[in-house]
DNA sequence: CTGTCGATGTGTACACTGCTAACATACGGA
DNA sequence: TCCGTATGTTAGCAGTGTACACATCGACAG
């Protein structure tokens, strides 16, 4: 959606690389992403990029709220599909669906210091969080709102690290929704949440 | 503790490269590890390490054993020097204190792609969660174990992410201490625990 | 004591990276 | 039509991981 003209110049060459980085997101290279890589699945040349991104996080800032925004509307998603008394856990199997659907992603969204005190993609980050919130908010007394919306936060986000790490492995997309169903069944047991 | 000798051989090479590259780690150069790095801080030349590392990811991973080494210490030391009832909390403390007080090498445990199939690694990593495990299977119905075991984990193990990350903003070690406590106990509140 | 050999450290070299600076081209408005 | 600016290219630097050939040391055989 981009390359419309073939001349000198690309057309959209900010999108394209976008475009390019996350492919090559997914096909998960095992180390990080280069940004020569980028500008060569672009068509491009090695600094072609640096007109658009002031530098190689510039563009993994932008990689990373693309992630925030997918990420936000699967828990968006899952919610409002989730029957009755079930979008907890529908929210918890999206969350960490999405880091093991997109590891490479996932590990740069929250691992990458690019994500670190930058205003947009804190903004993005935080609008993920706020869909959180906002559920907890329905269900639990203000008292225990703060920890309990951190915790279920720290739970997903805990299950999803330890599996994109391998320190859990299950085999298969529907083990991973299993236990993550049954991990946050548990530990929602009863605590401040009245289902 | 390495070098007695001034002359062309270093005494224990190996391991003033870990002390090296170590001592960078908590230095925190933000960015990752250079082995040119470690072996200049080792005063030795840019390949004298591969005598030793068959390359940097076996570094790398030998640093990663020693954190989980240091980690397990300091949860057997937290569980056993807390108040009847109170090692849940203790041993959460442990975990985020841990990632606070080294977060590179917190990252390196957990995020690197050197610390997943590489047995040794994998072993360290095990005596780690063996000792949450044990815990566990004094308090939690034998049924509920293996749920619960992987929810703790996981639990502390995304606060310390989220943490590492700036996902979540405390002022100083009292006010991390004193949020995993608010977090850990909310969340334990009652489910499968009974304390 | 001497010679030899393996272990350990050095030097050089290559492909790759992020990035800068100087240059080339093409688009859009005067 | 022409020119300025946005966009892309090329050359080049410093730094990286790593392979290879070489140098040096320590220990042991005779």
């Amino acid at each position: 959606m981009s390359t419309l003209r073939a001349g000198y110049h690309h057309g959209d060459l900010r999108a394209a690389c976008l475009a390019a980085a996350l492919s090559l997101l997914e096909e998960g290279d095992e180390g990080d992403l280069s940004l020569r890589a980028v500008a060569r699945r672009a068509g491009v040349s090695p600094t072609a990029p640096y007109r658009h991104y002031p530098d190689k996080d510039a563009l993994l800032a932008a990689l990373a709220i693309h992630g925030y925004r997918e990420l936000r509307a699967e828990l968006l998603a899952a919610d409002s599909a989730a029957a009755e008394g079930d979008e907890y856990v529908a929210m918890a199997q999206a969350y960490v669906a999405y880091a093991v659907a997109h590891p490479a992603l996932f590990r740069l969204m929250f691992d990458h210091a690019c994500t670190r005190s930058h205003p947009e993609t804190t903004a993005a980050s935080a609008a993920v969080t706020e869909v959180l919130a906002a559920r907890v908010a329905a269900a639990v007394p203000a008292a225990q709102r703060p920890a309990f919306m951190i915790g279920c936060w720290a739970l997903v986000h805990g299950l999803g690290s330890l599996l994109l790490n391998g320190k859990l492995t299950p085999n298969g997309p529907d083990e991973v929704a299993e236990l993550t169903r049954a991990v946050v069944a548990t530990m929602l047991g009863s605590s401040a949440l009245r289902l």
